[in-house]
RNA sequence: UGGGGUAUGGUGUAACGGUAGCACGACUGACUCUGGAUCAGUUAGUCUAGGUUCGAAUCCUAGUACCCCAGCCA
């Protein structure tokens, strides 16, 4: 097989180090690792996809964990959807099943024990103490950038009194806040995560999970380390921000693993598994906001209708946009992977959704601004059925038909009384193919004599046309534009969305300012349309696009009696830049 | 001002001392019953300054810029 030798990411390139040394046994298993304080969003589907695409590539294994160490913040609604965004993305973790969806998912806290076991382990080794100070008070004597922090006073307990004090905090004696659990590490390191990092802290909270067992709960720092040790996590694959956090990651597992050995024999046993942590950049897109902090101020002050509202950059939201799974997959592979701080452009992943639905997505003709066009000399009481190609790029996908009669309406937009150069649509005189059906001249302009206003058009049509084809004299036209029958139009809604911020970069706040100052007053506009018959039977999430206009979804807000359509994406539109640059010219002549 | 990271066309991403390539965008043109799609072409880049070398994006030295770290968050 003649092979294309395919570039390869840092991390492709770390692990295929560790397949050729040996030091994970050749074996890759990744994992996701989400709190489930939030709903995921597009960066977590790189991750997503980054962690189960390198499972899948080396022949590995793949887990779903939560990392619920924190019972103040998490909640069951955030676990569902979290649940249900990574199936719906197409990760398949070990133990996924279709009649259960918890099935197979994992739970930081199951290793709760083990972890206050070997958090007593690191007691007895003198690694680690219990602290009374405050919060306040840890803080301040934590030091600066530039200054070391001070000892803790009570960094010098015996392991005894360690011991007794701890296993008290986990009995409940003591009042949230007033002791934690720390280890002994280096008080003058310049990482501060090493500045005796706190372990465990007291939270009498009940827990979504494992109730009122515990009232002391680990820290993400301590836990990490160890739930991806006990699944056998050969890569824990997180981001930047996290790189400081490395070398007490690899302390906590290395300090277990003193006075243990490979056999077994060591005085403390046999060795827990070490995995190796890499870094990646998050993504950044846009046009949008990342933090799960601000898209949830976005949804509890009411700027968007819910987490899942399709101006949203959470999976939820791009879903009941229309976008697809495997779009999204590839917007993840496309982007790549690396170490540099990078913002994608929105455009990129408009380009992976437009890119798929060209391929899979049905055509519909739907007129979202109206215009009456007469056609004059065809019968009055006549009705043609025209077939029309669903999909050209799927044959498969067959024909349909669409009625044709003496009253249609057309895009406002696709009639101009003195149309510039280089408009090929409708215009006084001017001929154009309605699509699928006919040719047709415009004779006369209809106003209102009041206000001028463009009350309807009409128009005759060569017979010869028929089905939309070229006639026998050779004739030609340039403009091809869509159009519904009067009579056998279906009133549907439709909600145009467009980027939720107006700025690049929403986070460049004028002084004084929030980011919300930079929301797209317009990013979401409402429009009645009028869709031909063919669309009334679409069920809720499917998918078309409308000719010349863009791809649309069947939102679940439709009913029996009118359907309610979100745009995904615009189709491209180079009209549009024609448009924007003609008057420059004007101007500048 | 301590420590940890990162710098390649407009935006991303390759190169592992040997012709700076690919994708997206932008711009041309061809084709077209969607001003869509498709096809062809053009555009444009190694943070700076020195050094090593026959040869440097890559190695060395010194700078510069940006990101992360002082939660009992993750």
């Amino acid at each position: 097989m003649a092979e294309e030798k395919s570039s390869r990411n840092f991390i492709q390139e770390i692990i295929d180090e560790h397949n050729r040394s040996g030091r994970f046994g050749r074996k890759v298993h990744t994992r996701f690792p989400p709190e489930p304080n939030g709903y995921l969003h597009i960066g977590h589907a790189k991750s997503i996809c980054l962690n189960h695409g390198l499972a899948v590539e080396y022949g590995g294994q793949f887990n779903l964990r939560f990392d619920d160490t924190n019972p103040e913040k998490e909640e069951q609604e955030y676990v569902n959807s979290i649940i249900e965004d990574v199936r719906w993305l197409g990760a398949k973790w070990q133990g996924l099943r279709d009649d259960d969806p918890q099935a197979g998912v994992i739970w930081s806290s199951n290793y709760f024990q083990q972890m206050y076991d070997w958090a007593v382990e690191l007691i007895r080794k003198g690694k680690a103490y219990v602290c009374d100070l405050s919060g306040e008070e840890v803080s301040r004597t934590r030091g600066t950038l530039t200054r070391p922090g001070t000892a803790s006073p009570y960094r010098d307990r015996s392991v005894e009194e360690n011991l007794d004090l701890f296993e008290r905090m986990r009995k409940g004696e003591f009042p949230d806040g007033s002791k934690t659990l720390r280890a002994k590490i280096d008080m003058n390191s310049p990482n501060f995560n090493l500045r005796d990092p706190i372990m465990y802290r007291i939270m009498h909270e009940t827990h979504h999970n494992t109730g009122d067992k515990w009232c002391i709960y680990p820290m993400y720092d301590w836990a990490h380390g160890f739930e991806d040790s006990i699944e056998g996590i050969t890569h824990s694959i997180c981001t930047l921000e996290f790189e400081n956090h490395r070398p007490l990651y690899d302390w906590f597992i290395n300090t277990v693993n003193e006075g243990r050995t490979d056999d077994g024999s060591g005085p403390w046993g046999r060795k827990i598994h070490h995995p190796q942590q890499i870094e990646f950049a998050r993504l950044n897109l846009t046009y949008t906001v990342m933090s799960k902090r601000l898209l949830l101020q976005l949804v509890k002050e009411g700027h968007v209708q819910g987490w899942d509202d399709p101006r949203m950059p959470t999976i939820s939201g791009f879903r009941r946009r229309g976008y697809t799974p495997e779009a999204i997959q590839n917007f993840c592979r496309d982007i790549g992977v690396a170490k540099f701080n990078s913002v994608i452009e929105m455009v990129r992943l408009e380009n992976a959704i437009r890119d798929h639905l060209n391929q899979i997505a049905q055509r519909r003709m739907v007129v979202m601004d109206p215009l009456k066009v007469v056609i004059t000399n065809y019968p009055a009481d006549q009705v043609e059925e025209m077939e029309a190609v669903n999909n050209p790029e799927d044959a498969s996908a067959g024909t349909r038909r669409v009625p044709f009669s003496r009253e249609i309406y057309i895009e406002r937009d696709d009639f101009m009384e003195n149309p510039p150069k280089k408009y090929f649509r409708l215009a006084p005189g001017a001929e154009v193919r309605l699509r699928y059906a006919y040719f047709v001249k415009c004779t006369d302009v209809v106003k209102d004599p009041a206000t001028g206003e463009i009350k309807e058009i009409h128009a005759t049509f060569d017979p010869a046309t028929r089905g939309g084809n070229n006639p026998p004299d050779g004739r030609k036209v340039k403009g091809t534009i869509h159009w519904v029958s009067a009579a056998h139009a279906r009133p549907i809604d439709v909600r145009l969305y467009d980027h939720l911020f107006n700025k690049e970069n929403p986070m460049e706040i004028p002084v004084g300012g929030s980011f919300l100052n930079n929301m797209n007053p317009n990013s979401l506009t409402l429009v009645n349309a009028l869709a031909e018959p063919a669309l009334a039977d679409a069920k809720m999430g499917e998918r078309f696009q409308f000719e010349r206009q863009g791809y649309f979804c069947v939102d679940r807000d439709s009913t029996a009696q009118r359907l309610v359509c979100n745009r995904t994406v615009t189709l491209k539109d180079t009209w549009s830049k024609i448009e924007a640059q003609t008057p420059l010219i004007i101007k500048g002549g």
